[in-house]
DNA sequence: CGTCGACGACGAGCACACGCATAGGGGCCT
DNA sequence: AGGCCCCTATGCGTGTGCTCGTCGTCGACG
């Protein structure tokens, strides 16, 4: 079980880190931002524990870099005065579980074991493909700064691609994801609805994001057209 | 240290109290909702473990009515799915802290311990969306200065939206939180009430902070509208 | 290099189910 | 007994999903 601390309080991270391989932690010490994001970045950990309050960069940036470079591994944040720092803020930001200074060791320790645990989980929050941004949370589409109206259907679709993207997905393979697993009407409705959304996302900027690819299937291009 | 566990899964709910009791609480079990929700008004517990798929009441509502009756009692939650909960609205419904299933005992009883210690804390909680302020404690609305009168099943659905600010919340979703996890009667009361809500929230105000997704469901904008 | 076949693109139209609106009855509490 | 709240029931408009027929285009093969 390897951790990361971040903290740049050295009495406080030092005792960490004897606490936490005490109970049998494998730990890095960061004590800044800017390193703890180069080891965030270079092992693979699974879990952070990410203090607030950082020189350089603060710990609320370096969890939404990491988030946003895809890297989903379980952080605690630590948080010094209750007051000024909004929990709800904290979860939305990407950390899985927050803790309040002062704390008591053992209920660092289970929050640490229990975010670990559920794991790297993949956040549905936002899908990135190339300038195409969905967010199936919110059900919102845009292209580049422009958000795109989109049906259910259209929405349903885009977000199948948007999980695969540089992949070739058959029509019943789309079918089975928007449709259902034991859809017989005409397959023409795939075609038709690519279409719609040719017309809502590519026509309009003038790109090209969704290919087809004959007797295949299609395939949403990675970099976004 | 008395303890109140409620779950329905009576194993659980057994071990739950032999092994507590063997670690020095005293415990008293529920089996539904409706019994938790009566030992809880009628005792004075230091804690409560209460779990969040429940037969008859909730443990969603079960924490939201103490909460609404100035209960403070400190709450740990269990969640069964940590996908289909979100921690963040946990908190939020007035829970102290929440555990995902399955968890480890030892956890358990940390974070008991941690939630007792800390205490009845007063309460702070105020969901914020643009200038709509809820308060689920007081079961109070507010619409930039002006107060809104809801009634309980208007401020209910509008809490649970509050809680979910941006994000499309289906039909079945606003049901299973706001009525009942098996709720089996015509979905169209969830469009009878969001029409009550607009007609209190939005349209004396000529603001549009609710949503429709065709197919979909419905979202509360996160600017407030 | 030309022709033919198959697959996909396209446009328009139709049906329907989804969501909106409103009214009214039943139950609970005061 | 009255009022309030909750839910059911029904009609209505419209956006949405889907069907269908035709046209365009790609690719294979002679």
């Amino acid at each position: 079980m390897r951790v990361l601390v971040v903290d740049d309080e050295v009495r406080l991270a030092r005792s960490l880190r004897v606490g936490l391989e005490a109970e049998g932690f494998a730990v890095d010490v960061a004590n800044d931002g800017t390193d703890g994001l180069w080891l965030a970045r270079e092992n693979d950990y699974d879990a952070i524990v990410l203090d607030l309050m950082l020189p350089g960069i603060n710990g609320y940036k370096v969890c939404e870099t990491l988030r946003a470079e895809q890297d989903w591994t379980p952080i605690l944040m630590l948080t010094a005065k209750d007051g000024e720092w909004d929990q709800v803020e904290g979860l939305d930001t990407g950390a899985d579980d927050y803790l309040t200074k002062p704390f008591s060791f053992p209920v660092l320790v289970a929050r640490l074991r229990a975010v670990a645990r559920r794991g790297a989980r993949e956040r549905p929050t936002e899908l990135r493909v190339g300038d195409l941004r969905v967010d199936p949370a919110a059900r919102r589409v845009w292209r580049g700064e422009t958000e795109v109206e989109l049906t259910a259907r259209e929405f349903s679709m885009l977000a199948f691609l948007a999980r695969h993207p540089g992949d070739v997905v058959s029509k019943r393979q789309i079918l089975e994801a928007v449709w259902d697993v034991d859809f017989d009407g005409d397959p023409n409705i795939v075609e038709v609805y690519v279409r719609h959304l040719r017309n809502k996302i590519d026509r309009p900027f003038g790109r090209q994001a969704i290919e087809t690819l004959r007797g295949a299937g299609y395939r949403l291009r990675s970099d976004g057209g």
